[in-house]
DNA sequence: CCCTAGCGGTGCT
DNA sequence: AGCACCGCTAGGG
């Protein structure tokens, strides 16, 4: 019988110009990342010791890549990301949304044609908005159709800005 | 602008 | 199994 254990996280902390994300890790890689909250910090095991040093290593690569996407750039180098824990359609998705690079864009429509779902476009937006780490992962480069903003579960402030600082246009 | 039908994945019962 | 969500879209007032 095998036994699903939730492999120990380690939460590290990214203070940035605009708030403190706040960054999770598994075995694998980058598994999580959060928008700044004004809500009471969870546990952060900020301290160098207590992390691994593969882990220290991922985070500072993290901590870089975010740096550099908050200020329009293209990320550089990430750590090994973990999107394990979606479901294959979620991760489809999400793989997909790796491949679009800064300042391009893509529909909710040509996202599902991208990963040969293309009746699941509607899913799609489902997908995006349980994208576990909003980004690196770049979820919000995804716009309606017609160039229309859509949705983003961390806040459409969110999307105006980072779509803003990569100098895309919407209608 | 509004409405409506059709669509697929997900999570709840 | 059913059902109600949805970061959707195309088509028609």
């Amino acid at each position: 019988m095998l036994k699903i254990m939730q492999a120990k996280l380690v939460t590290l902390s990214i203070p940035t110009p605009d708030g403190v994300f706040v960054a999770h890790y598994s075995d694998k890689g980058l598994c999580g990342l959060e928008f700044p909250s004004r809500m009471k910090k969870p546990r952060i095991q900020s301290d160098t010791d207590e992390s691994p040093r593969r882990v220290r290593a991922w985070h500072a690569a993290t901590v870089k890549a975010l740096k550099r996407v908050l200020s329009g750039k293209p990320p550089g180098r990430l750590p090994p990301v973990d999107l394990s824990s979606g479901t294959d359609f979620q991760q489809r998705v999400w793989r997909a949304l790796q491949d679009i690079s800064r300042g391009k864009t893509l529909s909710y429509g040509q996202v599902a044609t991208a990963i040969g779902n293309p009746k699941a476009l509607r899913a799609v937006g489902g997908a995006c908005g349980a994208n576990p780490i909003p980004v690196l992962v770049p979820c919000h480069r995804v716009l309606a159709a017609n160039q229309r903003l859509g949705g983003f579960g961390g806040g459409l402030d969110w999307k105006r800005a980072l779509l803003t600082r990569e100098r895309v246009q919407w209608s």
